[in-house]
DNA sequence: GCTTCATGTGTAGGCTGTGAACATTCCGAA
DNA sequence: TTCGGAATGTTCACAGCCTACACATGAAGC
């Protein structure tokens, strides 16, 4: 065989095991299957990663770099510091929305990892922050204050964002029309809007 | 053997499940442990629960419910409506802190059982309605204004509670200080009064 | 007292994650 | 060019999981 090797396994199961975390959620996920799907036996895995959670946590640590471009891209669009923030918090809202298993397993696997005695996976854990960074900057940006009132503002603003973000994704938004998105996209927009003195 | 039957399953599946679950989270726990727990074959389950997965939705019905209970209680505690409010918030703050991976079930299970196919369990859905509810009255009883006013600010009060919680209890909140529950307590509060005309 | 039905048991199958030994390929040094 | 490690995949093995099916047991009503 000329491909004993498959010469590039490790970035593909972490693209494949994306793939298959959207189609199959985070219960459901499974290491043979995303072998059997990358072309390779389900040890193979065992080479890059050391078990299946250390898999999972390398999938949420790219989720949280493609969150924070999703928030970057958004904020670049926009051309007033406001808006900013807005369409900042919108793509943070978007990510969750289409990315739903993805977004639930990037929140729970740091905890779950915390608790796990190792308390820190440094890629996941620097990936994470770099996100909040993000958010924390557009906030500065709006609200010209001391530093503490600029950190305390921006994790006000983080909770309602997320907590938007996962009502939505756990389908607590349903019943408020039939496109539970849109709903959210405005209340979120005035929130925002509201809170900060924009 | 004079007890062939158990008598007493499902409520003692369900109330050693809570235990269970809280022990070894959501993923990790284990049918057969639990069965083996309870003191009872691995398949006595299946009496009284379809699958795996309808005895989780059966737990998450039950974490509904005491958290509904654990936001009145709160409530009843306080004695004007903006510190009722403010009480059924921390409350549900909380129970996420105290209750980690049943809170995590609790919402990801809905959604889960929606995506399912079976859009509706229908004891789910009633109880995470009435801890909806509770809340949304508290908000009533603060703002005095239409229906719809006290509807989208009881939406963005649910988000910005939910936020925290779930930011708690994802670890999130850790860098904070050395007691990331104090920390979220005072940030929602602020929050709640800042938000509401209270 | 016998029947019937709810409830718990026994057995079995196919899936999972993962450890250990082995095979294959690649890469750098002699 | 050849050779010897170091990476990388494979094979075999095992225990635990969910669950389907047939069976055993006990309680409740005729």
């Amino acid at each position: 065989m000329s491909t004993y090797h498959h010469g590039n396994l490790r970035p593909a199961l972490v693209e494949e095991g994306l793939a298959l975390l959207a189609e199959k959620g985070g219960d459901g996920f499974s290491l043979r299957e995303l072998a059997r799907r990358v072309g390779v036996t389900a040890n193979a895995s065992y080479r890059h990663f050391a078990n299946k959670e250390a898999l999972m946590l390398a999938l949420a640590a790219e989720g949280f770099r493609r969150l924070r471009a999703t928030q970057e891209a958004a904020e670049a669009a926009a051309d007033s510091p406001g808006r900013k923030l807005v369409a900042g918090g919108l793509g943070y809202l978007r990510f969750a929305h289409a990315n739903p298993a993805l977004f639930r397993l990037m929140f729970g696997a740091q905890a779950a990892a915390r608790r796990g005695g190792e308390n820190d996976d440094p890629e996941l854990t620097e990936a994470s922050f770099a996100a909040f960074e993000t958010l924390r900057q557009a906030v500065a940006r709006v609200v010209d204050a001391d530093e503490a009132t600029v950190s305390r503002t921006a994790l006000r603003a983080w909770a309602m964002v997320h907590g938007f973000s996962q009502l939505l994704l756990d389908g607590q938004l349903d019943h408020l029309g039939d496109d539970p998105l849109a709903e959210a996209e405005v209340a979120l927009t005035d929130a925002i809007r509201a809170a900060g003195p924009v």
